[in-house]
This record gives C-alpha cells, sequence and structure tokens, in this order.
DNA sequence: TTTATATTTAACCAATCGGTTAATTACAGA
DNA sequence: TCTGTAATTAACCGATTGGTTAAATATAAA
C-alpha cells in the first residue's frame, strides 16, 4: 500500500513520536509511561493524539490490561520505508560513500564508524 | 539539526515528492521535467511548492540556466533519516529478521531476495 | 522591442495538524 | 456503590498543507 508509506513516513515527521518510538523500542509501555516525559509541554489528549497517528501508521499496537493499554512497537511498516529507501540506494550510495570518504578524511579517527553496508 | 529530520521524513510523506526524488536520482532535471508526469493531475505552481518542500528540506538544490533551473538530488539530508534509523536498528532488526525468517517460509522462492544487513 | 517559454509569486480556499479544556468511558478496589 | 486512576472523546482553535487561478518575473530569440 503506497498510502501506508505516506502515513509512516509523515508518522516519523513529528520528534515527540520519534520519542515515543524509542521509548517503545527498548519494551512495551502504557499510555502514561509514554506520556511522561511530554507532560512537562503537553497534555494527556494530546500525548492519546500522537500515539492514534502511530497507530493509523501501523507502528504501535494497543493491548488491554485493565485500565491500562499496553503498547508495542510494531516493525512492518517500516518495512515500507526502508524499501523505498533501497529501491533508490544503488544511485545514492556511491555519493553517501563518497561524503563518508570525505568526512573520514576531514575528520579522521574521530568520525564515528559507519559500516560500508555490503 | 532535529528540525532538519523533521523537514526530511516530512517531504518523504508524500507520494508526489517521493516520485520527484526518484526522477532525480537519475540525474538533474528542469522543473518542467519534474513536472510533467503530474500536470494531468496539478498545476505547475503546486509542483514548484512541492519542490520548495524539497529545498527547505535539502535534498533539492536548484540551479540556473537561462530560463531553465536545473534541480538535483542532494543527498546528504538523507543521512539524518538513515542516522535515526540505525539508531534503533539493533532493536528492530531482530524483529524484522524473524519476519523475513517467517516470510520466506511462507511463499518459499517467490519472496523478493533481501540481504542480511551485516 | 516584442514574443514565446520557463518558472515563481500572490491571493485565496478547504482540509488537516497539533494543540487545548471539559466531559466521558473503562476498570479496580474499598 | 462510590472513589480513584487510566485513557479516550468531543468541541474547539490557530497554523500549516496542498491545491487553485491570475499575475509577475527571467531569459532567449525574432
Amino acid at each position: 500500500m503506497q498510502d501506508q508509506l505516506n502515513l509512516v513516513f509523515a508518522a516519523l515527521a513529528d520528534p515527540t513520536r520519534r520519542a515515543m518510538l524509542a521509548r517503545l523500542s527498548e519494551g512495551e509501555a502504557n499510555v502514561s509511561d509514554l506520556a511522561q516525559p511530554f507532560l512537562k509541554t503537553m497534555s494527556l489528549p494530546a500525548v492519546t493524539k500522537h500515539l492514534k497517528v502511530l497507530e493509523n501508521a501501523g507502528l504501535v499496537s494497543k493491548g488491554r490490561n485493565a485500565q491500562w493499554r499496553p503498547c508495542t512497537l510494531n516493525v512492518e511498516p517500516l518495512r515500507d520505508a526502508v524499501d523505498w529507501m533501497e529501491q533508490y540506494r544503488i544511485a545514492w550510495e556511491d555519493k553517501l560513500d563518497r561524503l563518508d570518504a570525505y568526512l573520514k578524511s576531514k575528520t579522521q579517527g574521530t568520525h564515528h564508524g559507519r559500516k560500508k553496508q555490503n
């Protein structure tokens, strides 16, 4: 589904949502767990909405446990995003590698290592 | 810049813009070249706006040649997007690999090959 | 200087986004 | 059944998005 790809990229385009995914990559979390870091800057309903965006993109699944809603990371839709990038990887890889080589030559050992993908 | 990452993902969240990047991955193109596939469905100013989004994300550079504006793909900002994915790759990779194995077992030889990244 | 082509800008519009507050629903437990 | 906690829904709001048409700008060429 092409539409899914739109939703996934759009979901990733917000730092709050990326942070939520980062948190979920460390394991299951309830809505209030996910909300906690953001309650200084936004309300709980705002968090619920962000979560909804992630759910609609298929990136998060919500379970039920009493009054809690344990959320888990759902990795399949990222496949679409990865695939899209793969599709043009050959064309881009050369440029990226050249950039890498350039950066390495500039910063020498201080540049954090980046593996060649092949 | 975190903000750049927002712009890059947001830019990728639209199929018209992804198609433009795909076209540009094959080489330089003028605005009208880029617009051509879409003029059945939208106006030229709409294309100009999409191009602006790509420029603001740093993904496209526009040159000048007489009345033409030759556009080129600018790959560096994709680095941010790749980096973000890399950051959680370890946590996700296992799940992706397990999904891969599952899909392979389901579809056997018909599944298009997907290299293990390591 | 006029004309033709390439592209952008301005002004506008409806829909979506990211947030709010207030009210509501879902449960567990005393 | 009442209370407290977890989470969602509803109604609203201003800003942004993705499109439009009409006008303006940039440049080459007759």
